[in-house]
DNA sequence: CTCCCTCAGTTTTACGTATAACGGCCTTGT
DNA sequence: ACAAGGCCGTTATACGTAAAACTGAGGGAG
């Protein structure tokens, strides 16, 4: 069945599958072509190269076409102005098409010592917020004919990924989301173009941040609007920047509207972890009556991505504790787990896409030696159902 | 770091293991040169330019070494026994480990022809599922020295993806969680080896399967000794073997005890098409009164995955009616979202990982051209908090 | 008429690796 | 003593592509 379909995809590669091999695609692999012109109007040659089921190359599409390879090359490389006629250009692209060539991609790295490849490093696969990053660093990469290989670092966090083995293919540059500082180093003996995310400045190319102290500063204010006064801080336990700035931001806003950091726990990023964080704050007060409000108890929780929040809430529940009439809880990202909870989450969104498609302009705009500013993306307060008013001391226990 | 692992391909003698090879992990960074190399006078070995920045070649290593690029091959490829001196063997790895030598995948490709390296094709990141299939599939291949390099569908489960964009390598195989009929084609025109995960057979070389039709049973099982018979279903939207299997499956059991499926609602496979679904299931009847149990409202609702699950979890919620009290619900996968919401969700356990690894090794044992026989993984229902005693109608309205 | 320039291609080369084909020694067997 | 092999390497080649260098033919300009 030769259905072909031409698929419009934008780029200039014809990814067709015709298998009619009906025509003649003169020479295969003996080379004795050396003599004298491949006679183009003779007769019409057997189908001969055709050894199996190898992919055709540029030499199968040159002599079916009644080329050189160098011509194929030439055409099929859009560089073809004024070097080739109209004509011809026409004629290879109809052979390549017949014969379904596509080009070698290891050949064509050889020879090229670029493979118009980025590879995304980020820490995990569970937390949706990276597959979306993915997302946009791919549709700005199609865009410039580059591709994006995941390297989702196994480990967690902070293990030492192998971006190298993973990749089967060299790399043009790196984007990551977060690496081990070992493994930054490694990278950086490469001379790989290197791009971070939500990281520090200094030892990298180009960064893309998200304004996470503005967003602690919005999550800060929404607190105080609704009264909370103590609070407690369920913190990523990795040593990152990004979690660095959040603590900072979180600390300075509170001591600046004059509320109060209660406590920090520190503990892995997953919804087990913020449970069992949110235990341990929450379950050392207030035994008797979980509805009571001891002054030692906090009534808002601050936790570093939707993970924990999602942890914390069920923690809450597990101690009796309603949210959020009596503890309020927030998040940061703004996943899709946020809204599948109840009461849906109250939470920081992250441009997800936004950051990877940063990412990606910021690679392309390094490999290309245009200088690049530090980008630096909005974030937004998404107020939901986990966060209410401050419960009073006086006004709840007594129905 | 450049663990350069001898390939045995086991092609018949076999005898692979035993390589004491040179566990150069983390080797010196430090001596990213400086131009570190003295290149040693009185080899053959002709003039070892270090061209500044470039990577070292296997050209460079013999150089150092007082070989030939031939014998550098040899060493550090594993196939030095009997033609190679111990002596210099390992002057050659000394030799490549003090300039930080890695083989260049792209001529290493062109040589062989074959890459070592496999493509997964998942429909989606966004749900860990497939994170968790890709971690066991990884798992194996790294066993083997191969690669997996991961393609998410990005347009949902049905769209055609072009695995060669994406895969910016060579592939030897393919391990497909989904795809799309034209895709597949497409794929088996260009001769890939294919494993099918979760699909009917035929059309590709291993299918690796889960026992849904077990799953649907331990499901009906569960929600018969809870006193449940009327039983909607939460269809995944999407025309594919593993749900037409869900389908079949419940449908027979529930008529083979008796119970009634009362109506299918198909939605997308995320969260909000399960809200949709199960509010279009769940509103249809009393609405005076949620607490009441209509006739025609169904006491359980058996969902396609977990998303979905949530998804009607949310559903009942809103409507006012209360799980499992009012309804039961059960989802299938348990991923980590299954646990994060309240009530936990009872599901169907899919050994996510090991489908995974399966699905590799099949993709190993097709490329080996040893036979496989089909693989079907036990799964495990999991009763948690959303499943409960069928609501008696007398009982319930009157406090 | 010659010189130079453009057109329309072709030859040739290089990318880095794996391996087939080959060749000097040194040990054996007969 | 001399061919027959092991050792221990080397030289040469092919993989498929991109691009530089080269080749003619035709056509104004001087």
């Amino acid at each position: 069945m030769p259905e072909q379909h031409a698929s419009a995809t934008g780029n200039r590669g014809g990814d067709d599958h015709g298998t009619g091999n009906s025509s003649d695609t003169g020479n295969g692999r003996g080379d004795g072509d050396g003599n004298g012109t491949a006679n183009s109007g003779g007769a019409p040659g057997r189908d001969t190269a055709n050894r199996g089921r190898t992919r055709p190359t540029g030499h199968d599409v040159a002599g079916a076409a009644g080329v050189s390879q160098a011509t194929v090359s030439l055409v099929l490389g859009g560089k073809w102005q004024g070097r080739v006629s109209a004509r011809t250009a026409e004629s290879v692209r109809a052979a390549a098409r017949e014969l379904g060539y596509r080009p070698n991609l290891a050949a064509r790295t050889l020879r090229l010592g670029r493979t118009r490849t980025a590879l995304l490093v980020v820490p995990a696969l569970t937390n949706d917020f990276f597959a979306t990053v993915h997302r946009g660093a791919v549709e700005v990469a199609g865009a410039h004919d580059f591709g994006v290989v995941l390297y989702p670092s196994p480990e967690g966090i902070t293990a030492a990924p192998d971006p190298f083995a993973s990749a089967r293919t060299a790399l043009d540059g790196v984007i990551a989301s977060s690496m081990a500082p070992e493994a930054l180093a490694a990278l950086r003996g490469e001379g790989l173009p290197l791009v971070m995310l939500d990281s520090d400045e200094g030892a990298c190319d180009a960064t893309v941040n998200v304004d996470l102290a503005d967003g602690m500063r919005q999550v800060v204010a929404h607190l105080r609007e609704l009264g909370h006064r103590r609070i407690a801080h369920v913190a990523a336990d990795v040593d990152s920047w990004t979690f660095e700035v959040r603590a900072r931001a979180l600390r300075d806003r509170l001591r600046a509207c004059g509320a109060t950091l209660l406590r920090t726990e520190r503990s892995p990023l997953s919804v087990a972890g913020g449970l069992a964080a949110a235990t341990r704050i929450l379950a050392t007060a207030g035994k008797a009556g979980a509805a009571d409000v001891p002054e030692d108890r906090p009534t808002a929780l601050v936790c570093d991505d939707d993970l924990l929040a999602v942890g914390a809430l069920k923690a809450a529940r597990r101690l009796g504790l309603r949210v959020p009439q009596d503890v309020s809880v927030t998040g940061i990202d703004d996943v899709a787990l946020a809204t599948a909870v109840e009461p849906e989450l109250t939470t920081v969104r992250l441009p997800a896409e936004r950051v990877g498609a940063a990412g990606m302009q910021a690679l392309l705009s390094v490999l290309e030696g245009r200088p690049v500013e530090a980008v630096r993306l909005p974030v937004r307060l998404v107020a939901r159902g986990s966060t209410g008013p401050c419960p009073s001391p006086g006004l709840h226990g007594s129905p």
